[in-house]
DNA sequence: TCCCTTTCTTAACTTAAGTGAACGATTATC
DNA sequence: GATAATCGTTCACTTAAGTTAAGAAAGGGA
């Protein structure tokens, strides 16, 4: 399992012997049931997540519905805001899939700063690299219609649509369950014809 | 004008008179007229923007129409994913209003990282910020109504309905000019009442 | 100041998403 | 294996956004 996070970082960094075993010493993997929730709404947390394997999803209960604003899969992680801002959460995480995450902490990450700084660097880089791609896909979002974004999603995450229920498709998507029906008949039949 | 830049970087971290002379030496402000084009789609820039007053906004050309994603003001900065990638730019970049703005390039950075390594953890700090309040601003984008958008954004940034024409705004809140005026109309036609 | 361009509004019509409800189908539970 | 719960689809209806077009208002330049 470590090997592939190993092989992540070796994109960014390559790593000394040493520097691995700080890693592991770090104790950071976990296992998760698919199902399990990782954070729920009103708890403050400090962790951060990366999936190794699996799949992790953040909703959030809106007038008694699930809203669905993001998965996480394989090699992707994410921070909440708790550990910058301190506030309650105002989402869930829960596990779409049995998951295999590393959890890490702030304090961990002082410390793994303190003792190697290309560390950081590649914190840098990483999360400039995780802004400029999320700007794209908000972009995205924004100058598509509903069924354009169905469409693109066919195309750059066809795994998602596979792994995940139509239900929470819908609101990443930006529209209700119904609609996702409806557009996804509507598409088959363009497609027939 | 160097006085509004040190200002908001002593949020963060704290200068010597050092630090701050090697930061003015970097020759980084600029002026702009309103309407001046900063990046054109096609060219490839490894320019960061900072705006320090003004303001600019991005925008893409699809189908013969402009759809801006994004505004930046005061203390607010952008960096396109040319710096990350390489390659050609895909949305235009311009200044709404007159506008002074920091200009770095990655090499400028890397200069500075290498002297003084507490602008690498401002950076990185930084970074995870944006980065985190970019995904609450999606997740209630993703979760809104194109009405509830408006009214957030009433509430949230209030000056950039004023600053901002309308035309502009309505693509940055994911629909038509014509449905933001509509939209309007029955707002107000609800609070008269 | 006048003219031209750009921006905003309004309206009528079309299209698609929201809503509420019903019905299978699939999954989980006992 | 029967039963209940969850999930996906469909339908009829409502509401709001897209489209096309026209005209009013505002802004900029000569």
């Amino acid at each position: 399992m470590e090997k592939l996070l190993f092989d992540f970082i070796s994109k960014y960094i390559t790593l000394t012997a040493d520097e691995e075993k700080a890693l592991i010493d770090l104790n950071i993997f976990r296992s998760f049931k698919k199902g399990t929730l990782l954070l729920a709404e009103g708890q403050k947390s400090n962790n951060g997540y990366f999936v190794l394997k699996g799949c992790i999803r953040i909703y959030y209960m809106i007038d008694g519905e699930e809203k669905t604003t993001a998965f996480y899969t394989e090699m992707e992680g994410f921070t909440p805001p708790g550990v910058v801002d301190k506030k309650p959460s105002k989402f869930y995480v829960s596990c779409v899939e049995d998951s295999i995450l590393t959890i890490s902490d702030p304090s961990m990450e002082e410390e793994i700063f303190q003792k190697f700084p290309k560390f950081e660097t590649m914190c840098r880089v990483l999360s400039e690299e995780l802004l400029v791609k999320q700007q794209l896909d908000f972009d995205t979002f924004k100058t598509s219609s509903p069924e354009q974004r169905y469409l693109k999603l066919l195309e750059n995450r066809p795994d998602l649509i596979q792994r995940v229920p139509q239900y929470q498709l819908a609101s990443f998507l930006g529209i209700k369950p119904q609609s996702l029906s409806r557009l996804r008949a509507r598409v088959l039949e363009k497609n027939k014809r």
